[in-house]
DNA sequence: CTGTATCCGTGGTGATACTG
DNA sequence: CAGTATCACCACGGATACAG
């Protein structure tokens, strides 16, 4: 008998809300599209995977070596995430030991500048926010 | 008795694993800091919060009408989150019945740009993503 | 009007063990 | 090597009720 849904749901496709409409590239209709992009980009690893990988493409626990601090069953849900939507690639060379080569399509490079513009941003204002943070924290001990 | 610790750390500090490390701004050091904020801008509901503020400041009722969905405990919580990261300011009149105003802070408004970048990428491949999306759910049926 | 308190389901994450 | 299976923890988010 299945306890958890969630371990249940895995080998499934994600169900993030899809709207399915199409039109309404308005402001109001595309919220949900951007929101849904948005926690993918947020989540704990993509965006660690996506960047290792933008340097060169990697077989799998040469990855999980390079992000460091990911479990293998992490490392493995991202990538399927990432590969379904089609931000990298997934190459099974069927040797043995199986090789399975992972790389940044052209979808996953063209996500990495703007990325890579929010990375800048938090670099620059880091330590305002970090001041904020403490400030918020410390006031009526 | 407390049996939700979620719900018990409510008022407290968000604990996001901060690094506490001040030093090291070269890309590996800074990972945690730029996936912590990447989260925030990931999550349900602050990125459409700051848009909606970005527009004009608005008081906490017109706040919970013009984001939509959003329950008076999530639109609190963002808010709270928002607010110590110093990027909205809050400002109570006291008034009966009390009258909250939340506003962008510069800092708020600076990370308008960077989030556009990622938004209108979005918006220009979400096409290509929901295709992939579906080619990945319907192979092999 | 602007919150807080409480309860609860769902799902994201990690640890560990196992497999082809 | 590259995964899958299983279990358990707890954070996120919604519903509802209550308070200043």
């Amino acid at each position: 008998m299945v306890t958890n849904l969630a371990d249940a749901q895995e080998g499934t496709a994600k169900s993030r809300r899809h709207t399915g409409v199409t039109a309404v590239i308005e402001a109001s209709g595309a919220c949900d599209a951007v929101t849904d992009m948005l926690s993918r980009v947020g989540d704990k690893w993509s965006m660690q995977v996506v960047m290792k990988l933008g340097e060169k493409s990697r077989r799998f626990n040469e990855l999980r070596r390079a992000v460091e601090g990911i479990s293998q069953r992490m490392l493995t849900r991202t990538l399927r995430n990432l590969e379904r939507d089609g931000l990298i690639s997934r190459t099974v060379t069927p040797t043995v030991p199986p090789r399975v080569d992972y790389a940044l399509t052209p979808l996953g490079h063209s996500l990495w500048g703007p990325v890579m513009r929010l990375s800048t941003w938090v670099l620059e204002n880091r330590s305002e926010i970090e001041a904020s943070r403490s400030a918020y924290d410390t006031r009526e001990i």
